[in-house]
DNA sequence: CGTATGACTTTTA
DNA sequence: GTAAAAGCCATAC
């Protein structure tokens, strides 16, 4: 695996967005997640929008595990979606039925219910440099 | 190889 | 506090 130049290995690549699946299925229902803190997880902060990016692919193509990518918002406790008002609507409804409650601004209380990875999960998903 | 785009984040007004 | 602009990283063209 190649590094950034800050010396961070560079989390995208084959098996980035089956990490981020990884990831997101330790969410437990009732809690969220921002794209920045699975990002980080993964090993770079930088790569929310890859993040995002993987979760589009998967509603796309499905996948064989549940990923509850529903509980992964962005990091003003929004719902992102943009051009897709219908998935966005979707995502509220299954957030909500998992008792995470939205203010009148459609927002979350990220205080409350984001969830904190254990660092079990990023021993999971930690990219381990080149054998070479 | 340079430009444009994207389920984002952070900074500035 | 909210709203708008710049920034970042990797992919697609």
């Amino acid at each position: 695996m190649k590094r950034t130049p800050d010396g961070e290995p560079r989390v995208v690549g084959p098996g980035f967005n089956a990490r981020v699946y990884a990831v997101v299925r330790h969410v437990p229902a009732g809690r969220v997640t921002t794209y920045g803190d699975v990002a980080t997880v993964l090993g770079s902060p930088r790569v929310a929008r890859h993040v995002g990016f993987a979760l589009a692919a998967l509603v796309s193509g499905r996948v064989e595990d549940p990923v509850p990518w529903h509980r992964v918002i962005n990091a003003q406790g929004r719902i992102s979606f943009k051009g897709d008002p219908i998935r966005s609507n979707h995502q509220r409804a299954l957030l909500e039925g998992e008792g995470v409650t939205f203010d009148d601004r459609d927002r979350v209380e990220l205080k409350r219910l984001r969830y904190v990875f254990p660092d079990a999960v990023y021993d999971e998903v930690t990219i381990e440099p080149d054998p070479a």
